[in-house]
RNA sequence: GCCACCAUAGCUCAAUUGGCAGAGCGCCUGUUUUGUAAACAGGUUGUUCUGGGUUCGAGUCCCAGUGGUGGCUCCA
């Protein structure tokens, strides 16, 4: 057990020094290879090149062979200082490293031109056999202290990277590669890699029949399925029964608008990249809405508003489309169409901070209830240099101060990056992971003062002047198509009874037994759970199996006995079997199990 | 969008140097009536992603497109 940063721990060497080796080895076969920088990272490290050609399989196992050897050979890492001038003769055949010279010599900088660090007057290169890098280490004493057999760079493919991660530099070849301390725990991972797979939404989402993605409706655009279909309404009814009790109110607009209502909200200029063509309407432009806000404001115009209404949440399940880069698309939780869990609060400057914690309280409350507590909550702010964003700066370093309260004041654990806000406001983004470790952005909260400029929405106060309101935005699951990808991994495909597509599935042991099968199936079905009989002219032990690997939470056999004593035999998905139970007995636990929104599936 | 890889039955995958397109599961029919993860038998399933090209002959080789996967860039 210890607490010391990954940065200062030994696999961290063992990584960053095996990722020295493997471009020592790719040297080997690509002479003419040029070298970009080779961190390591979690679970492994990466080393980019600038190849002549592409990288084949034979390739990687070439350079992994190659690699194990100079590893077993023991090969010392050794540190030396040098001056720039000797630095620039070293690599002078390098020109991604005769750039980060350069860099370092000047004093590097951020992307905006803000210093980093000073000027260095000298470098550290690191050599080891014959391969020396420009380097900062740390690195093992020697290759002695990395076991050739706790390493492989065959486990993932090769991919593309841009140099400095700028699109329109030149793109490298990076191969990435795995580390650990021992071989055991290169199996583990190895085998925590393949359990993710199991779990990964778009295998689960075909094995339980809850959506698909099919070319000819669209790449990006996903069918919903009946099982998925229910699992997306159960969600949708449970967020909207919680927000009308807070007060929120529900409205209703259509998926698309004239594009003036765009171009005065401002989104136009800025959605240009990702969102569809226009279409022309008797000479009207039309837009498949990127957004929601603008359809909301309106609404809050169409009346006059006085300080007495406010504040007002109206909330939509909106669906929007944006033209998203192909590249980019991945089962649910990168689409080209999805539905925002929208509301949009319309405030005034003094309800402020109390309605931006009740969203935030109700962000939590959801994750919560779904027993997700796996996420990191992160402010977006400005960022100073860039011109991406409209609005005064005063109302922006309110809408920060705000949000920063607001998060203070609820003791979230919160972290600041800037140049993640939207252009009209500053943000608070719920980020979780999927199984593969991607980050994913689901619940937002955005304060905005911009849209209300821009549309010219207001209210009239207590003083019979007209006032400008404050809206929020708001999406707890961010969107329900990445929201349930996010979910599906979350449970690995076993939902709590309250979500699960279907609850329960009778199943007969004989065909005799068929009719006490409906006759449960129709009782179920009246106290509200979704079940079915499976009345397949098949074997009851095949039927179990069958329906064990849909995740059902609770499977009911029927026979002889049951009919005799009206009950029915519960075995879980568990594997678990509780017996015989009486009918009304089992309805009463399953469905308190259900109201109750537990996962608990034992009764 | 960019780099790389991949595409064979509904699903998972075979098919030797270019030489008759297959298996398991599923599905259909019949037999079987089973007390907790696969009864038995028979049958069915193909534009080998699409379009070109090379060849006596292409699932296999080449080109283009489409779709998918990994990564980058971007993002709910």
């Amino acid at each position: 057990m210890s607490d010391e940063r990954y940065e200062d721990s030994q696999l961290y060497k063992i990584r960053h020094s095996a990722a020295h080796v493997m471009a020592e080895a790719m040297l080997e076969r690509f002479p003419e290879a040029k070298i970009a920088i080779g961190p390591p990272i979690e679970d492994g490290f990466y080393y980019d090149f600038d190849l002549p050609a592409a990288i084949n399989d034979e390739d990687i196992k070439w350079v992994e062979k190659r690699m194990k050897k100079l590893l077993a050979q023991s090969h010392r890492f050794t540190l030396r200082e040098v001056t720039p001038a000797e630095a620039r003769e070293i690599f002078h055949d390098q020109p991604y490293k005769l750039e980060l010279i350069e860099d370092l010599v000047n004093g590097p900088q951020d992307d905006n031109g803000g210093p980093i660090a000073a000027p260095a007057d000298r470098l550290t290169i690191y050599t080891q056999s014959n391969f020396t890098d420009l380097c900062r280490g740390p690195h093992v004493e020697s290759t002695k202290e990395i076991n050739p057999k706790a390493v492989s760079i065959s486990l993932r493919r090769p991919a593309g990277a841009y140099w400095r991660g700028d699109e329109k530099r030149q793109q490298l070849t990076r191969i990435y590669g795995t580390a650990w301390e021992t071989p055991q725990e290169l199996r583990d991972y190895r085998a925590r890699l393949e359990e993710a797979i199991k779990r990964d939404h778009r295998v689960l989402g075909e094995k339980l029949d809850l959506f698909v993605i099919d070319a000819m409706v669209g790449k990006g655009l996903p069918l919903w399925l009946p099982n998925g279909a229910v699992l997306r309404d159960t969600l949708e009814r449970w967020l909207r029964d919680i927000q009308i009790e807070r007060g929120y109110l529900p409205v209703v607009t259509p998926h698309l608008g004239n594009i003036e209502l765009y171009k005065t909200s401002g989104h136009y200029p800025y959605y240009a990249d990702s969102q569809y063509s226009p279409i022309d309407v008797d000479g009207d432009e039309f837009l498949l809405r990127p957004m929601n806000c603008p359809h909301h404001c309106r609404i809050y115009s169409s009346q006059p508003r006085s300080y007495r209404d406010l504040p007002l949440r109206y909330a939509e399940f909106g669906t929007v489309y944006r033209y998203e880069q192909s590249g980019e698309l991945r089962g649910l939780t990168r689409v080209r169409g999805f539905t925002v869990d929208d509301a949009h609060l319309f405030v005034r400057p003094d309800q402020l901070l109390g309605e931006f914690m009740a969203v935030v309280k109700l962000i939590q409350h959801v994750f919560g209830a779904l027993g997700m507590s796996d996420f990191r909550a992160r402010i977006g702010t400005r960022d100073p240099d860039s011109d991406k964003y409209v609005g005064d700066n005063i109302l922006w370093e309110e809408a920060t101060v705000a949000i920063v309260d607001a998060c203070e004041e609820l003791g979230l654990d919160y972290h600041i990056e800037p140049g993640e806000a939207a252009f009209y406001g500053p943000k608070l983004d719920f980020i979780v992971r999927d199984v593969l470790k991607r980050e994913w952005q689901l619940g937002t909260v955005q304060v905005d003062y911009n849209l209300p400029e821009r549309f010219d929405l207001e209210y009239v106060d207590r003083d019979n002047v007209k006032k400008r309101p404050v809206m929020i935005h708001r999406a707890p699951f961010g969107s329900l198509e990445r929201f349930i990808g996010i979910l599906i991994e979350h449970f690995a495909g076993a939902f709590p009874p309250w979500l699960a597509p279907i609850q329960a599935v009778i199943i007969p042991i004989r065909e005799s037994h068929n009719d006490y099968a409906v006759e449960v199936e129709d009782l179920l079905k009246t106290r509200g759970m979704r079940v079915k009989a499976d009345l397949q002219d098949r074997n009851m032990r095949s039927k179990i199996k069958q329906h064990r690997q849909m995740n059902i939470p609770w499977l009911l056999i029927v026979g002889d006995r049951d009919i005799e004593n009206r009950t029915v035999s519960v075995r879980l998905r568990s594997d678990e079997n509780l017996g015989a139970l009486p009918l009304a007995e089992f309805v009463g636990a399953a469905r308190e199990r259900i109201d109750s929104y537990s996962g608990e599936i034992r009764l």
